[in-house]
DNA sequence: TAAGTTCATGCAATCGGTTGCGTTATCGCT
DNA sequence: AGCGATAACGCAACCGATTGCATGAACTTA
């Protein structure tokens, strides 16, 4: 495949000619880069990129990291969805991306520190789940900007993220509620432990006071993320004397156990019993009724993502800041 | 950071006997190797992957293009778990993996020509819907090894795939419904423009043959993924007089449709009607009943493409090859 | 002990670009 | 005509590794 030195013999003049012309300088005559880029492509040449590398101290490579620990990530549909958002805008930087598994639990990040230590990537895009302190030193060690996906809690370090407003999310969903005539709201899912958990339950509770109702302690459930819990709060809560006209769920799993249960009590969705969840379309789509969800555009999150990585890139004085994706209602058939 | 220079003026050596410890030359002797390598600790040292990569014209690295239009692939999780079992050989020969996305649709093979003149990549895998010839032409052209992921149909060309066993597949979830019981079973969801579905018809109709039953037009449905279709079908196979009592899913859509069938029936999963879907855990799990499966190891999948390929790269005259990945069933409620 | 081997290591070119500095030719101006 | 300015390009060093060949020392062997 032909180089640079082809392509200067070829056009009779210097490889610094060519490069120049490559690269746009100004102080070529145009009657001579012409000449060139019709010889290049004559000779099809496109200029190797791991040699670019090498002089210019760049790999034209970002890193994404996928917590491998985390069901979430691992079997989410979402996770091809933010790929795809990232990939968009690291392909339209002329980057490429490369994708390296991390686990969580095994505080290993190895995989990083190798990629880096070889110069083999420029920046990191990851999980908030594994941007611990050990893994933030490294990457500040050795200079590599960084973006997390989800809002880190709990740093000193001040870093750049992306994340879903939850919080905003909820109280949209809310409101949407309150606008189809639900006035007694729960709130199924609720996870101490994660923080887009707490956001969703503070939209829920500055919805509920918001519009001047009362927060019912009773009505806001913590429970796992999956289809037999939601099912037995469901049934819990729907056998009260004071039972909820509408629920927010937290997962999609949840909301399969919530229907099950109304189907079982005999509680007709959506007349009876109003449902919202978060959106993973895939099992919204697929639930009967399906499932009416705030929508998370997380093609765009990974995009944000890509875009401040870049700015970070681009500018190592660019101060990290935080960024929330909004979200809209998408509705089908429970709500 | 360190670089090799550093190292050989910090242990008093030239570059040259610190590259070849590096990489294991015999002719170091012992007391400078081991010095060296101290020394190398000492100063953090790595090589630098990009200068390896220009020296020894390798980019240490391989592709995975994902078929965006694909929806399969797209919303699938199977995609993270292939992606996954790629990571892992492809980190084990430390390389590292880049993620490109590509339309079938439009024919666009230039984010690989991109790549593969760049330099930045030594070897592809693909999805099988994307493997024109014209993508083979250009493969071949720059020499560039590659696997496809699911068995190409319709080329002239030989070259190297890995897919699932569908026959097979669907030939023991055939016997594994005969041995529960059931005997008069019916296939929903054949495609013909899919391979893949006609493999599994293929092993349906083996099975048959194999346990002398007959053939029952009939009791194979055409139709596409999706649960509507699934549940149109469903229903009017169960209102035929000779009902089938038993029924194998090329998809867990058309299965989630044949579920919501028997329900409006009457007719109880999984005493008088068995359902074998194909594998996607997260719906199988979350459908009520759930649905038992002809699992695939995917993860094995993306594994056994990676090793392909990573023969082909080191072994440039190795013979393409396909490769199929056996499957089992995953027994859950529905049989 | 001289010549031939073997072992351990260094020299320098090379991979394919980039770039600071120097050089040449042309032009404008006095 | 002489001089400086400017435009357009080439030279050569450099990025960080690898490797064929050369070299010197130690060791064999006759």
């Amino acid at each position: 495949m032909a180089n640079i030195k082809d392509v200067a013999k070829a056009a009779g003049v210097s490889t610094s000619t060519v490069s120049r012309t490559i690269n746009n300088s100004p102080s070529i005559s145009l009657a001579t880069k012409e000449r060139i880029f019709s010889v290049m492509k004559e000779l099809n040449y496109s200029p190797n990129m791991i040699a670019k590398s090498l002089t210019n101290n760049k790999s034209y490579t970002v890193t994404l990291i996928v917590d491998v620990e985390d069901e979430k990530s691992y079997q989410n549909p979402f996770f091809y969805e933010i790929m795809h958002g990232i990939e968009r805008h690291v392909y339209r930087k002329e980057y490429s991306l490369i994708v390296a598994n991390l686990s969580s639990t095994q505080k290993n990040q190895s995989v990083i520190e190798w990629l880096i230590k070889g110069k083999r990537t420029d920046g990191v895009i990851l999980p908030a789940s594994i941007l611990s302190s050990a893994m933030i030193e490294i990457l500040r060690k050795y200079n590599i900007p960084f973006v997390a996906i989800g809002e880190p809690v709990g740093l000193k370090e001040s870093v750049s993220w992306v994340d879903v407003d939850n919080k905003k999310g909820t109280e949209n969903a809310m409101y949407y509620l309150f606008e189809k005539g639900y006035r007694n709201i729960g709130f199924l899912g609720l996870n101490k432990t994660q923080l887009f958990s707490r956001k969703r339950l503070e939209g829920y509770k500055s919805a509920l006071s918001d519009e001047q109702h009362e927060i019912d302690n009773d009505f806001i459930r913590e429970c796992m993320n999956t289809k037999k819990e939601g099912y037995q709060h469901m049934i819990d809560l729907l056998q009260r004397d004071h039972r909820p006209d509408a629920i927010i769920c937290a997962d999609s799993h949840i909301a399969f156990g919530a229907i099950k249960a109304c189907g079982e009590l005999h509680l007709r969705i959506p007349e009876d019993i109003g449902i919202i969840s978060y959106d993973n379309s895939q099992l919204a789509e697929i639930s009967d009724p399906e499932i009416t969800t705030v929508y998370v555009d997380v093609f765009e999150l990974g995009l944000q993502s890509a875009k401040q990585l870049f700015e970070l890139i681009e500018d190592p004085q660019k101060i990290d800041q935080g960024l929330l994706i909004s979200t809209s209602i998408k509705v089908r058939e429970t709500a």
